[in-house]
Parts: C-alpha cells; structure tokens; sequence
DNA sequence: ATTAGCACTCTCTTTACGAGAGTGCTAAGA
DNA sequence: TCTTAGCACTCTCGTAAAGAGAGTGCTAAT
C-alpha cells in the first residue's frame, strides 16, 4: 500500500502467501487450482497460474517437475517471513501450558534450560534447541578447589546464576588440600563478581605485573586459575524432541535422516548456528541454505537470544524443515525467551 | 562330542552357524544352496534343507514367507550366543585404538564415560551406551553449599571418583554463607567416605536417635544433607554413535527408528536395560524380545558391567539390530569395560 | 542317509496403461 | 489491456500383467 513494492504486485503477494500457507500443512505441491478454489480470490484458476509462472520467475516458487504444482524456494519463505507473515499470537492456553511445565524447574539453570528444549519440542513438533549460558559470560561466584589425587585436581566453578562448571586438571607439582584451600580463598577475593572473560584478563594482566612470582602461592594460584577458565567450551547445547523431525514427511527417506542427527550429535555445529542469533538483539529466522551447513539445507531455524541483567546470556531455538509454520514458530521461540529471561531475572540474587 | 546334544545334532549346529554367519553380514534370508556352496561341506542343498527344516522346526530358524531363505530367530541368536559361537579377539590395532582415544579423557570420569560411548559407537557401528556411576554407590569426598539467594543454596557434592553432582533447593529459612560454611564444615566430617547410601542410613539414624534436635545448626545439617542426597536419579546414561542404527537397512523403516530413538531420548528405559546387567559379574547378552521393552524388539544388547575397587559401579555396552556380530561385539564390549575398570583404578587416589 | 530332479510358491522388477493433476498457450471476452 | 475458458501436453502414481530369480518341499533313485 503505502510503499509500493518495486516488483512484486499485491496480487502476486496474496498468491505467495495462499501457496505457503497450503505448502505448510500439505507437504504437497499446491496447484493454481486449488489456490484459486480455497482462498477465495475472485481470480480463475487460469489467471493464479499466471501469477504464479512470474513468482517463479522471480525465485520465490519452483516445480518439482513439469506439470506439478508450484513449491516455495528459500527464497520464497524469506520473502514470507520478511514481508507477507501476519504475526499471531500463542493461545493463553499453550502459554499457560508452557508456565506448567516450567515451574518445577525454577531455580536450576541447567534444569531449566533442559527443560526449555523440550517444552519448544513438544510445543513445536520439531527438535527445540537451546544454547546455555555462554562461559565467557558467566559471573564468578565461588571457586573450590578439591584434591583428588596427589597430582591431580578437580576446579569446581560456581556463577552467580547457579550454573557450575567442572574439570579435572593435572598439575606438575603436589598440592595438598590445605595449600589449595588457601589458593581459592586468595582467588575468590580477586575474582568474585567478575565475568570470565574478565578473569582471564585479569589474570593476564596479574601474571604479567608480577613476572617475578616470587610468592609461591601466588604463583600456583595464577596458575589454577587459568587452568580453570581455559579450553572451556563455548557453551553447552540442550536438544529436545528431535524424534518430531522424523515425522516430517520429507524426511521419509534414511539418508536425510542420518545427515541431520549426524549434526546432532556433532554439537558444535548447532553452536556455530545459534552463535550467530545472539547478536542481534531480536528473533532471527534463518532458512534453509542460509544456515551454510552442508548437510541442513532443508531446515530452518527460528532462534531468540534470551537475557540476563541485560546482556544476551544463550539463545532458544526451533529447528525444523524449511516447510514450517513460521508465524507460530515465531511466537512460540518468542515468547519462550521472554518467559527464560524472566526467569532468570526473578532468580539472580 | 563330549556332551551330545539332546536334540541338536553336530551338523545342525554347524548349519546354523552358518546361516547366522551369512545373515549377519548379507541381513538376507539365507537359502540351502548358498550355505552349501559357501561352507564346503560335504552336503548338497537338498541336505542342508532338510537341516534347515529341523531346525526351523525347533524354533532356531523362520521363514519370511514359503520360498524365501531362513532367518534366525531370537531363540536361534540365543543359542549362537550360548553354545555355538567362537570367542574372537581384538586385534591389536583395534585395542591401540581404543587406548589412544581414551587417552586425552584420562582423570576425568564424566569425559570417560561419555568417550567410551562414543568409541563403542564408532567401533562397534552401532550406538555405544554408558550407564555412569550409580549415584547411590558414590563415595562422599566434599559437600559444599553455596548460598545463591537468600532462599535458595547450591548443594554441590564431590564423590572421590571426581564425579560432581549438583543442585539446588530452594529452604524455608534464611541460610546466609556463613551459616552454610559451619554445616558444611559439620556434615564433611560425619560423612566423609561413606557411600551414598550410607549417607541415606547415617542421616536417618541421626535425625531419629535425636529427635529433640534442639541444636539449629544440627537441624539444618541433617535437612540440607538429606536434600542432597534424596531424589536423584539411578545414574547419569551416556550415548554415542546414535546415527550408525539408521544405517542398519532393517530400519530404513521410519516408523521403526523413530520408536528407537524415543527410547534414548526417555533413557530411564536404557538405565532398566542396563541396570539387570549390574548384577551379573561378567558379560550379558540380551537378545530381541529378551529386552522386554516395548519398540526395541528388534534389538539387542551386549553389555558388561565395568567395576571399582571390586564393586560395580557401571556398565558399558553396545545397543544394535538382533543381527549383530555378537562374536566381535562381546569382545569389544569386554575389552572396553576392562580398559574402563583399570583405568578408574588408576585414579582413584 | 544322501541327493538329483521337479513342480510349486513367493518376491521383485519391468512394462504397459489409464487416471489424475497440473501446466502453458492461445484465443475469446470484459 | 487484463482475465479466463478451453485444450493439448506432460508428468506422476497406482494397478495389473508377465517373467525372471530364488528358494522350498517332496519324491524317487542312489
């Protein structure tokens, strides 16, 4: 209406939009047809045709084969999600849904966080993902050294936000637990309150300020300490109800199958993907061969960072075929960021 | 030869030998004329036949349809299993493989476990299933709480194997750190080396034989400790190599895998699977409907537990179709959960 | 006891064919 | 100029028929 579009016409936008929303619940190529018979434009089945011979010009519709009804392109669902979606939103009884089956996990971020991926899969019928706290990010509430053997050590982490962090390291030199008990007190002064990729500068910075080292204890404690918040993963990965892709009849075949669970298994690449939501500030929709992931192309992702204290902390996220329901995918991921960042706000002390 | 068989005669056994050799690696009926050609017998297909109806008759061998090859039955791998199969090796290539990969994962239990998992996966091409330290046999090295809110603490315990469990509880009191600190300080020295389910005991016993309990700080102790140490689950289940049963051609099926993998995504089913294999000292095999589990009937287990200073603490084992090498996998499963028990030996302190 | 021979059965693949759905194009109508 | 009715064409899918292939069970001969 207002800002016109330069190539693409009311009419051919309704089309889109009548052709998605088949595509979506059918699985099946939708015909001009059935287009013309079900959304009840005052067009024959002659002229959709037409329409949709210039939407697959333009990239938005292709035909699995000649004489087939027309399939939306990524390109297409882009268009879709970008322009043609009316939002909805989720029905006060899937919210209240939600809440009901988050109360028992109140207070355990991990548990919460576990629990939020299997509420999106549940909700979603697709595999709900969730990218925990970001390590870097997570703010040093305790430290705790523990003596397992005479060599080695186990370094307990605990932020503010009640999610611990474990390792066990081998050091060169013998650490009874009384020494370590002093290096955690010494550290925990130093870095109380900090986020960790503020103590490795902080560590940094001490270790080069002190080159000499001559204090024994000060030395070993800098030593722990980076031990502690080096080689970390980037951030721990939740996915639930990943038997719901199975169901998608695109995916009858095996051979896809394998290719997606294969991604599951290999964590790093949902990281990778979700890594790049928590940028911006809002929902991200990203489909298909956008996700760049040899071996997705033919799934979409609809992802929300979700907040802590104000900064971006992980990230919800659905994963789907590309021929999902977008508008809900959209109010169901966004309202499950909101409802973990709240969460999370009513916990923090 | 020594101790004749009631009913199965020597030939018998060999001819089903062989057809359960063929079938496991072609996952084809197996016909009377291929079982001559391949095993050079002294006999034409018109004696391994009749054989093959014998057996059929016994309840060892079924037909898919009149006219196709014979297919072992669960009750036929049973008796391969128990009386016909020849124990194999490892070779050493495959033991040096396995070794090296354990190696990086050395100290820690958790990362230990959830390698052996994936090294089975990937050894045994099938999915490679952990069943961790059974909580309640858990040795009691440090408990540490950490106030999170003014209602809320941390219970983190370490067990001397260097497994960290953790949760947190929300209290009916205001606990500060401090307060904390003392129980802490109170509940290491009564417990300390005690099993969990000492733990159970001693705390009980504690909170009936003073029933008064007038002391506070007692009070709270045996609260939190109770806290700590009720309503955790068995034990943690480890998966890996999940995706080599899609590439089994019996499950090109969806409907099948899908029902396989709701059984791992719900892994209280597994830890029942496994847990029967606790009890006996050495290797189990369980076959088909043995499992007893709605969805996995198509599927078998090879498991052994894997010990701890004489006690079992776990059990490793290989989840695949009914036709699995059972040879290979009874010794990469052995193998495995000797190398797991010497390696927890090796750390214990 | 073993096996050759044979008729029979069942599956799987190929081929053919018609129904159904959808398209593109052309020409007529608004 | 835009819309649409009509029509020939294309492609898939399901069904049916036919033949090849593999395997069996039974009988009779060795």
């Amino acid at each position: 209406m207002a800002h016109a579009q330069v190539s693409v016409t009311e009419r051919q936008r309704a089309v889109l939009r009548a052709v998605i929303h088949d595509y979506i619940h059918s699985a099946e190529p939708v015909g001009s047809r059935s287009v013309s018979r079900r959304h009840a434009f005052h067009l024959g089945p002659a002229s959709i045709r037409n329409i949709m011979a210039d939407l697959e010009e333009l990239g938005y519709l292709a035909q699995p084969h000649t004489s087939a009804g027309r399939v939306p392109t990524d390109m297409g669902y882009r268009f879709y999600v970008d322009a043609l979606m009316d939002p909805t939103r989720l029905t006060p009884e899937e919210e209240g849904l939600i809440e009901r089956r988050f109360s028992p996990a109140r207070g355990q971020v991990e548990g919460l966080m576990r629990e939020t991926s299997q509420v999106l899969g549940s909700l979603s019928r697709c595999a709900g993902v969730v990218l925990g706290p970001r390590f870097e990010q997570l703010q040093v509430k305790r430290l705790e050294f523990v003596s397992l053997a005479p060599d080695r050590v186990l370094l307990i982490l605990v932020s503010t936000s009640g999610v611990v962090h474990h390792k066990v390291v081998t050091v060169d030199e013998v650490l009874p637990q009384e020494e370590l008990n002093r290096v955690a007190r010494y550290l925990n002064d130093l870095l109380h309150g900090l986020t960790l990729r503020e103590v490795r500068q902080v560590l940094l910075a001490r270790m080069a300020e002190e080159k000499a080292l001559y204090d024994r204890l000060l030395r070993r404690a800098l030593h722990l300490g980076r031990k502690t918040v080096e080689g970390e993963p980037f951030a721990e990965v939740y996915i639930g109800g990943t038997t719901h892709i199975m169901e998608q009849p695109e995916f009858a075949d095996g051979e896809k199958m394998r290719a997606i669970f294969a991604a599951f298994e290999e964590k790093s690449r949902l990281v990778k993907i979700l890594d790049r939501c928590l940028d911006d500030a809002g929902l991200t929709v990203i489909i298909g061969r956008e996700l760049e992931d040899v071996g997705l192309e033919e799934l979409s992702v609809v992802a929300s960072p979700f907040f802590q204290g104000g900064a971006p902390l992980g990230a919800v996220a659905v994963l789907g075929p590309t021929r999902m329901p977008y508008e809900k995918m959209v109010s169901l991921v966004g309202y499950t960021a909101r409802l973990v960042s709240r969460l999370l706000a009513g916990e923090a002390s």
